[in-house]
RNA sequence: GGGCCGUUAGCUCAACUAGGCAGAGCAGCUGACUCUUAAUCAGGAGGUUACAGGUUCGAUUCCUGUACGGCCCA
C-alpha cells in the first residue's frame, strides 16, 4: 500500500544496516526478569531503600525517544505499563551506543541495568546493556494526536490499541465484564458449555442465518443465530443450570448497533420462572457493574443511569399506551394500528400479525425512552414461539425483556416445555415463513422429540454482551467494543 | 437499500464563498547537544490530492461515476 513511502524505505535501510553488522533483527533469547509493573511495585515497596546495584532485565516497545547526542531517554512499554530508560554512552560502550542510534520508536528492545531517580524524580532504568528484540519497519502513528481515522482504527486495530489508551481500556473492561458474568453464574452452580455454531436447522431466534456447506457430509449448515435450542436439550439431559457465552451470527445489515457476529450470554435454570430470572438478572447486572466500574452509576451518552434504583416492571401494553401514546382500544385492531403507524411515519413491513405491528411501534416509540433499567413483560404468544404461555392469559407469554439506556439488553422467559404446544407453534412459524416471513422459525422436529422426553420447568435468558459493554464504556457504536468489526473489503 | 458528509505526506490537519506553483505540526533524515519527558536549536527531504472520467488555457477545488469509511434513516 505504501511500499514506496520514504519513511519505510529509510527504516528498511536501517534494518539492513544492522543486519549487515551481524545484529539479529528478530532474536528470541532475551530473558526478562521484571515486567514494568514488577519494577514499579518494587520501587514503591522499597521506598527510600531502593538498591541502586540491583539488576533488572526489562523489555518492551519503544514509545518515545529523546536523544542528546551521547545520551538518550526513551520510554518503553510492555503490557503492564510504561517505563523510562536512560541510555548513556559512558554506561554502555561506544560501539553499542552507535548501534543503538539505529533503533527507532516502534522497535522492541531488551534493557538490562539499574534503577535510579532522575533530577525530576522519575524512576528510570540506567542501561548497562541494550539489545534489539524486534525491528519495526513501519512507523507508529503520531504520538500526540494518536490514530483518528476510524477506518484505519478498525482495520488496523493493533495501531489503535497501541496509540489510544482509552481503546485499550474498553477491551480490558470488556474482558472484565465477561469474567464477572461468568463468576456470578459459576458461583450459583451453573455449568459453562459449548454448543454447535454450525447447525443443520438454525433456531432460537427470528433472524436470517448465514449458510455454509460441509463438503464431506454433503450437507448444508447454518451459522447459529442463537444457541437456545441446544442449551435446552442440555437441560433435558440433566444439566439443570447451564450457560454459554459465545458468538451468534445474523445475516443482516451492519450498523452502529449491529455486527454480523456478536456475543451473547445465554443461561437456563431448571425449576425457575421468568420472575426468578428477573430477580437474578437485577442482581447479576448490579454485580457486574460493581465489579467492573467499582460503582453503581454511569453515564451513557446524554443519560446518567443508576443501577441501584429498583428496576421498574411494566407490561408491553402499558408501555405502549403510557410511553407510546397508543390507545388500549387499538391493541387488537390491525387497521387502526396501521393507520396510527402511518400517522407517526413509521413504516410497517410485516403487516401480517398484530403482534408484529405492536413490536415495531414499541421499537420506535417506546424503546428509546426506557433509560433506567426496565423490565417489560406480557409479550404476545405469536411473537414468542419458544416461551411458555402465561397461567392467567393464554394469549401472552411469561416473557420479559430488559431495557437499559434505551436499548434492549436481555430477553428471557419461562420455557415452553409442552411438546404438543411447541409443535403447534413451530407449525405457525412455518406458515409465516411460507407466507414470506424470512425470519420466521424453522420446524425442528428433533427438538420437539427432545421435549417429549420431558424438560423440567425451566426459565432462560439471553443477554447481549456487546450492548452491555457499550453501556459500561459509553460507546456510541458497537464497532468500538468489538476488536475487529466487520467491514467491507478494503478498496484501493 | 436511501440521504448527508468525508478520503490531501508515515500520522494529525490546512489550502475558503475565488479554479492559478499543494502547506504546517509531529515522525523520519543531516548536524549540534550526557537529566529529557509533546526535549530544544539549525538545515534539508518527503505528494499519482482514494480511483476513473468530464468541463477548463489551467482542477485538491466544479461536474459525473466507482471504491471505502462516518453519521442519520429504513
Amino acid at each position: 500500500m505504501d511500499e514506496t513511502s520514504e519513511v519505510i524505505r529509510q527504516r528498511r535501510e536501517k534494518a539492513k544496516a544492522l543486519a549487515d553488522q551481524n545484529i539479529e533483527l528478530y532474536p528470541n533469547d532475551f530473558k526478562v526478569s521484571h515486567m514494568v509493573e514488577d519494577v514499579k511495585k518494587y520501587i514503591d515497596q522499597q521506598a527510600e531503600a531502593v538498591d541502586s546495584t540491583a539488576m533488572f532485565a526489562m523489555a518492551g516497545r519503544i514509545m518515545g525517544l529523546r536523544c542528546f547526542g551521547k545520551a538518550t531517554f526513551i520510554h518503553f512499554a510492555d503490557y503492564t505499563g510504561q517505563f523510562q530508560a536512560y541510555i548513556k554512552q559512558d554506561e554502555i560502550d561506544k560501539e553499542a551506543y552507535e548501534l543503538f542510534k539505529h533503533f527507532d520508536v516502534g522497535d522492541f528492545i531488551g534493557i538490562t541495568g539499574n534503577v535510579f531517580q532522575t533530577r525530576t524524580g522519575e524512576w528510570t532504568l540506567l542501561a548497562k546493556e541494550i539489545r534489539l528484540l524486534c525491528k519495526a519497519v513501519r512507523p507508529l502513528p503520531e504520538k500526540f494526536h494518536g490514530l483518528r481515522d476510524p477506518e484505519k482504527r478498525y482495520r488496523q486495530r493493533y495501531l489503535d490499541l497501541l496509540m489510544n489508551p482509552n481503546v485499550r481500556d474498553i477491551f480490558i473492561k470488556r474482558a472484565n465484564i465477561i469474567q464477572a458474568f461468568r463468576d456470578f453464574l459459576l458461583e450459583r452452580g451453573f455449568l459453562e458449555v459449548d454448543t454447535p455454531m454450525m447447525q443443520p436447522i438454525p433456531g432460537g431466534a427470528e433472524a436470517t442465518p448465514f449458510k455454509t456447506f460441509h463438503d464431506a457430509l454433503g450437507m448444508e449448515l447454518f451459522l447459529r443465530i442463537a444457541p437456545e435450542l441446544y442449551l435446552k436439550r442440555l437441560v433435558i439431559g440433566g444439566f439443570d443450570r447451564v450457560f454459554e457465552i459465545n458468538r451468534s451470527f445474523r445475516n443482516e445489515g451492519v450498523s452502529t448497533q449491529h455486527n454480523p457476529e456478536f456475543t451473547m450470554l445465554e443461561l437456563y435454570q431448571a425449576y425457575a420462572t421468568h420472575e426468578d430470572l428477573m430477580s437474578m438478572t437485577e442482581g447479576m447486572f448490579r454485580f457486574v457493574t460493581r465489579q467492573v466500574l467499582g460503582e453503581m452509576h454511569f453515564t451513557y451518552q446524554e443519560n446518567s443511569i443508576d443501577m441501584t434504583v429498583p428496576w421498574r416492571r411494566l407490561t408491553l401494553k402499558n408501555a405502549l399506551s403510557e410511553l407510546g401514546g397508543i390507545e388500549p382500544s387499538m391493541f387488537d385492531d390491525r387497521d387502526r394500528l396501521l393507520d396510527f403507524a402511518r400517522s407517526e411515519e413509521i413504516e410497517i413491513t410485516k403487516t401480517g400479525q398484530v403482534g408484529k405491528i405492536l413490536m415495531k411501534l414499541f421499537d420506535v416509540l417506546v424503546e428509546p425512552k426506557l433509560i433506567e433499567p426496565t423490565f417489560v413483560v406480557g409479550y404476545p404468544v405469536e411473537i414468542s414461539p419458544l416461551a411458555r404461555r402465561s397461567n392467567s392469559d393464554s394469549n401472552i407469554t411469561e416473557r420479559f425483556e430488559l431495557f437499559i439506556g434505551g436499548r434492549e439488553i436481555a430477553n428471557g422467559f419461562s420455557e415452553l416445555n409442552d411438546p404438543v404446544d411447541q409443535k403447534r407453534r413451530f407449525l405457525d412459524q412455518v406458515a409465516n415463513r411460507e407466507a414470506g416471513d424470512k425470519e420466521a422459525h424453522y420446524m425442528d422436529e428433533d427438538y420437539v422429540t427432545a421435549l417429549e422426553y420431558g424438560m423440567p420447568p425451566t426459565a432462560g435468558e439471553g443477554i447481549g454482551i456487546d450492548r452491555f459493554v457499550m453501556l459500561l464504556t459509553n460507546a456510541a457504536s458497537i464497532r468500538e467494543v468489538i476488536l475487529f468489526p466487520q467491514l467491507k473489503k478494503a478498496g484501493h
